[in-house]
DNA sequence: ACTACATAGTTTACTAGGTAACTATATTTT
DNA sequence: AAAATATAGTTACCTAGTAAACTATGTAGT
């Protein structure tokens, strides 16, 4: 009855996931960059030209979500969309020009901070939290597509 | 370099935490409630009568987004809040009485589904990432506030 | 007593996520 | 060819979080 709120492993995964968010954007905030948008930069520059639907499928967010984002980031000069190829309706998005030299020293940034954040954990632990995380995002999102259909 | 995204920690966490988020509130959907909702039921209903800057200290979120969600809930009749002592800004938080007799069975509701969403990991597992977060929150809760400093 | 500081809670502005309804364009069916 | 359906992306509305500025009330210092 007495359920323990600091044992719920639901609501720690939520506060794991909030502390390290918060902690990202306020490092990154130097650069003028969220955790997620980083995640797009990060993305992007191994899959330049890829368009909204299919970024947004490897993103594992909707689409609308991801359109605000993109719009937001495009005003900034971080990115830009170009509708090119024959199907009017898609968007191929580009970084930058001004931004792709950063992205590189952004990443290593980025790993310093990541690396820092779990740095409490070693090696053996942090493999096996992710295998565990691993393990348990699958199922969901299998469940999830279940709850779909 | 070509860092793998799928083993990021940060951002498996991120979208474990999501999924639950979703599937919670999904299915808490039925009953109207969200699942900070429930959360802030669960808790109230062994501290009726805390104020509102000591339960943002619990839930371990700002005052700000408590004050919004606090209201939300008061106007769906979940909830009230009283100012009854001396200090006339404190506001205590009572459930109300139409909710009460609800709570037990939402707790178990929660439970269930709760077990549902870590069936995947037997109970050692589930130990051990249970242990592994909360060593990685209490870090990360202590890194947050040497930054602050 | 008055002034300065501290605290409780709210409001506003921002990012980020969700769903649902929409527009415009393509594709399929009949 | 026209009608129905599907897809790409956007918009609007919701929750939830942070941060900063604010109001009202208390407390402490002088």
């Amino acid at each position: 009855m007495t359920e323990n709120f600091e044992e719920n492993i639901g609501f720690l995964i939520n506060d794991v996931a909030r502390f390290l968010r918060v902690s990202y954007d306020r490092k990154m905030a130097t650069i003028g960059l969220t955790r997620s948008q980083w995640l797009v930069l990060s993305y992007l520059y191994f899959n330049e030209g890829i368009n909204q639907s299919e970024f947004a499928l490897i993103l594992d967010i909707e689409k609308a979500p991801l359109s605000r984002l993109l719009y937001r980031m495009e005003m900034k000069g971080f990115i830009n969309r170009k509708s090119e190829g024959e199907d009017r309706r898609i968007k191929n998005i580009y970084l930058s020009d001004s931004i792709k030299p950063f992205i590189i020293s952004m990443r290593d940034q980025a790993a310093i901070y990541r690396k820092e954040s779990f740095s409490i954990l070693d090696i053996k632990e942090q493999k096996i939290l992710r295998d565990l995380l691993q393990k348990l995002k699958k199922d969901l999102s299998t469940k999830a597509l279940d709850n779909i259909k």
